[in-house]
DNA sequence: CCACAGCCTGACCAACCGGTCAAGAAAATT
DNA sequence: AATTTTCTTGACCGGTTGGTCAGGCTGTGG
């Protein structure tokens, strides 16, 4: 009866199955890259056979860009912490915090965007290009605000968010290093100190303790 | 007459294939992983035949083999840097410089070594639990003595030699991503300002300027 | 000049890849 | 109960993959 065309019902069937692939696809892509991923091992991982991955997510590139648009939502989401703060302390603070939970919380989304940037992002390119730089030129006209307030030494606010980027995302990407090193998983305290090492250096050294 | 088995002669055209080889390597898996490298490629921007690859590295994994182990030697070359220093803002400044140049100058070897990190280190596991831990524990020894001595505030060794690889690969891995953000390829400049930005942060933030 | 080890490569192979499809089972709607 | 939509799946397909191999080529030491 309606004009526009309808969007497909959304059984619950069709939910819990969606979910099912899209986390066994997370965690496939994030072990092997898009190339080395197979549908079969997704399909196999999943618990369903193959030719019913297809009907819900037609090709391959199309479950790959699921798996990576959801991170990117996960990590925007976090970033919202940051702006409400009165200064640095209490902004990159939480931001360091979100971020280093998500690493913990979410190891293969992260790398699987690691995965595309490195690919030179054939999937999401677009995203980096609009929604990506829309969000990195606004926090760096709040951390210059910061600086101009003298909350912050005068760094270059570009440098300081890439900082804040490789920092955080460097326990979920390379958490296997990590964890060799460390002779095993870290523990919830590992994980605390870690994001207070981390907190501890970034906000020194900005200036802003 | 040697009683030892002898090592293959290295001929001139020997070494000159197998760096041509290894030069397309390690380009391809950064760009593809190893999953989703095929030999073919590599044969064809090296301008070989594929079969001729197979004459000189037998198997794929054999050849991927080569190119990590290649840079992880790049970088405990440059890690030497860090010894001879006699307090952090020389020796901490002398490395994230010489791993600055690195990303620089070789950003496809830093992405094959991420890959392989993120595939749980399949082929060099048994570096990181010899090589690498060794090479870790000592720094982490140098770093106590500083702190000893009053030349940089305590900070957790570990958790800043982790800060110290995320931040400069950084540049590296993720090029793809801050050149976009940048719109364009990043000037000497731009290294610069890089490099400079990311020793004031890392310093200041370790309490030794 | 020969001999021989090292180098080169087109053709080939079994295995596996992403994706298709027809036919039916299960649910939802009427 | 009838009908229509959604979901499920084994079998299948053309194309590509890593790897092999026989046979020819090349340069060098004697």
């Amino acid at each position: 009866m309606t004009d526009i065309a309808r969007p497909p019902r959304r059984t619950e069937i069709r939910q819990q199955n969606e979910t099912l692939i899209l986390q066994a696809a997370e965690k496939v892509f994030a072990e092997a890259g898009f190339g080395g991923a197979t549908m079969q091992l997704i399909a196999d991982m999943a618990g369903l056979p193959k030719a019913n991955l297809h009907y819900y997510f037609p090709t391959k590139e199309d479950l790959y860009r699921r798996v990576v648009q959801d991170i990117f939502e996960i990590w925007l989401q976090a970033a919202e912490a940051m702006d409400k703060a009165p200064g640095p302390i209490e902004g990159i603070g939480a931001y360091i915090q979100a971020k280093m939970d998500i690493s913990r919380r979410h190891p293969n989304g992260s790398k699987v965007w690691a995965f595309e940037v490195m690919h030179r992002a054939p999937v999401i390119q677009d995203y980096l290009e609009t929604t990506l730089r829309a969000w990195t030129t606004g926090r760096v006209r709040l951390i210059e605000r910061w600086i101009a307030e003298g909350k912050m030494a005068p760094v270059d606010p570009e440098h300081l968010l890439y900082m804040l980027w490789a920092t955080t995302q460097h326990y979920a990407d390379f958490g296997h290093q990590i964890e060799t090193l460390n002779a095993g998983p870290l523990s919830d305290d590992d994980w605390q100190k870690a994001a207070d090492s981390v907190k501890t250096m970034i906000l020194r050294g900005i200036g802003a303790l």
